[in-house]
Parts: C-alpha cells; structure tokens; sequence
DNA sequence: GTCATCATGTAAGCCGTTACATGATTGC
DNA sequence: GCAATCATGTAACGGCTTACATGATGAC
C-alpha cells in the first residue's frame, strides 16, 4: 500500500520523503493519511530492493549568488564532501524511480488482490491508473465491479434488525449501488476510448515517464 | 475494534468464538470480516481484563437422552470433571458480558477517536448504538458530521487533474454529501424521538440488557 | 471409516502507529 | 537569538493476518 503511493508520486517526479508525505495526504484526504515512522522506512526498503534510488537534489542555479571567480567552485566541492553526496542544500534525500521500481509499480497496479484488501489499496491504483494500458484499466474497473456485486448480493437477511442495523444496512446499499454506477461510468469511458483509437482524449498520459 | 464488536455482540446474548465470528462477519460483510487468529486471542484478553468470562453452555435439556435412573446423574458429573467445567458438549467455550465489560463497551462506543479511526469503529458504533442514550446516539452522529464536513472543506485544488484524479474527487465529495444527508436524518429521527418522550416507537431496545 | 464442518488455539510476521531524538533553515 | 517549519530517522509497540496444529461431532 505504501510502497504502491510512492512509487506512484516518483514515477511521476523525483520528491523527497517530507514532500511525499504532503502529497500522500492530498491525494488521500486527511484521513488515511501515512505517518513518517512508516514512511522512511518504506524508502529505505525500496531502496534496498532497487526500486527507486536516491539522486542529486536538482537544484536549479536561478536564484544561487554569483559565486565570484574561480574559489566559489572550491567551495561548492567542499560543501558536497562535507553532507552525503546525494543529499540537498536542506539535508534533503530526494528519490527517483528506477527501471525496477516502474516494474513494481506496474505490478502493484495489476496484481489480483484478495477480495477485501482495503479501500485504500483500490483508490491508489485509480488515482495512478494512466500509467495502465486501457485495457488494464478495465480490468482494474472490473473486478473491482464484481468485488461490490458480490457484497450487494450476499447478506439480505432482514431479520428484525433494530432502526439502526437498517439504517446501516440501507447506507451500505445504496454506497455500492453509487459506486456500481461510478465505475460502470469508467469503464464505459474506456470502452468508447478503445474505440476511437485516433483522436484520442488523454494522449499525453501515455508513457509520459521521462526517462532520466 | 474487535473489542468493540465483541463486547457489543455478547451484550445482546452469550456466545463461543466461532458463532461471535460468523455474527461479525454478516455484521460487516463479507469484506473486513476478522480472523480467528486475532478473534480468539482478543477474548483471551477481554477475560483477562474481567470484561466478559465463560459462562455455563446453556444447553436445554429438551432434546437430550432420557438417562434412565441414578446412574445418568454420576456420568453426567464424571464428564463434567472430564472437560473443563465451562465447556460444552463439543468444546464450545461460551462467553457472557460482566458488568465491567457492559462499562467498557460504554466507554468504547462513546469515547472520543482521533478523527480518522476505520470507519468500520463508526459502523460497529451505529450497529450498537441501541445501547446508548439518545443524547449520546446525537453525539455520535454529530462527531461524524463534522469530520466529514471538515474532509469536504479540505482539499478543493482542482489544479490540473487527470481524468481519472478527478474521477476520484467527484466519487469522494458525492459519498460524502450522500454520507451528510444520511446522518442528517438519523439525527432528525433521533430529536423527534426526544419530542415525543412517551409514545416512542423503539421502547424494546432500551436498557433491553438480560442481567444475567 | 472418512469427510466436512465445527471449534479453539499458537507462532511468525507484516504493516502501520506513536513517541522520541536530531538537526538545518527561515522569518521575525 | 528564538520559534516555526522543514527534514530525516529510530524504537517500541499494537493489532491483525496467515499458516499451522489439534481435536470433536455429525452425515453418509
């Protein structure tokens, strides 16, 4: 889960983890935020595994001082032995994506899950789904379709339940029915996508990784 | 969680672990249904704590053996001795709720979460909620009006989304809102019922609790 | 007599959290 | 110089999962 967000935000642009985190918790909502006690670890894992590595903080020279004459080069090679080679100005330890890392990622996207893994898990895999061939995404679309029919269509005991096990039960209802309708609004979009191959809406998704 | 969905369970009746766990799992569907491996350890824990203890199976005698004479008394105790007193004829070990566990589920369904708590304590919370007062049950849905009004008013970027990023906006705000009118209508339930103190429409449920 | 189901439990491990520790940079 | 924010990390722990081990009961 959390190594699907982040190389999902790294395929995208280097970052460094306290950015990540930022983005995590816009991309998720307040709730369902990661914690940074699960995130610098999860780098270092990926790290170590080879899925992303760490790279030069790219520190545009706009606003840098003039840096008179022939010592300020003295200065900057002293400055770079003194802090870890690939750290920035600030301390920063900015990550990019390898070739291993897009692999995962992509596999991350595909794999077949089990039934109930998480919301969390589905809504990641949307939110980076441009990076799927369309019809990946269909598949996506779809199992996630058949997870939610098979929900609907399995407890409907109505036994006596109390007004608020039916007020529960009517809400689940009817959050399944919508999202049925939202994904089949999706999967729909893909469909009429795959047919007018030519003048296609979202041409500049794909493969849109700039290879470093 | 698990204590809050086993307490809340074996306040309406004793149970063993295996039915406690096929209860949950229609309780929540399909998706989210817990193990034994965490089940069984957490009743361990409960009785630990003194909040629920085994109790005697509640076998009716209705369709047992006649047992003819005197001797049926003595291998009735003989297996009694055998198995451990508050197992049941086929190793069943059934819990009832204390007095301690009835305080502590109390405290479980009304203590303050730190905001974005699984929804599923919310669920369990309105599943059980029958136990609370109706100022509490206000509370209750209140809170969770404003957490989810407070994730509405939040990340509102808008700022250059792909297709399938602002998919996922749309499906988020609309179950929100969908979320909002839903407890807006428990809550106005929950005042007429306080209006009208004496023909009230769900009178069982209150303080329905057998002392055992 | 054997298979499916009922029933309870333990062990290893994953994934995440909170709390803590550290330090650089910016703004006032 | 001090506080707020940016930035990275570690340690301890919690809760839940899977996989495993065990055994009773009922149906055929």
């Amino acid at each position: 889960m959390i190594e699907l967000a982040v190389l999902g935000l790294l395929k995208e642009t280097d970052l460094h983890g306290y950015e990540l985190k930022k983005r995590l918790g816009s991309l998720l909502g307040r709730r369902s935020t990661v914690s940074f006690g699960s995130l610098y670890p999860a780098l270092s894992r990926l790290e170590k595994s080879g899925a992303v590595k760490a790279v030069e903080a790219n520190v545009e020279p706009g606003p840098t001082m003039p840096m008179t004459g022939a010592l300020s080069g003295e200065v900057a090679a002293f400055r770079a032995r003194l802090t870890r080679p690939t750290r920035g100005l600030r301390g920063k330890k900015v990550y990019g994506i390898t070739e291993v890392g897009r692999q995962r990622l992509t596999d991350l996207l595909t794999e077949e899950t089990d039934e109930r893994s998480d919301d969390r898990v589905f809504t990641l895999r949307v939110a980076f789904c441009r990076y799927l061939t369309p019809g990946q995404r269909l598949t996506l679309f779809k199992r996630r379709h058949d997870d939610l029919c098979a929900e609907r269509d399995d407890g409907d005991d109505e036994s006596a339940l109390d007004t608020y096990l039916r007020a529960l039960r009517e809400r689940n209802r009817r959050a399944i029915e919508f999202e049925l309708a939202w994904l089949e609004g999706l999967m729909e979009q893909e469909r009429r996508a795959a047919d007018e191959p030519i003048g296609d809406t979202d041409a500049t998704t794909q493969e849109s990784g700039e290879p470093r």
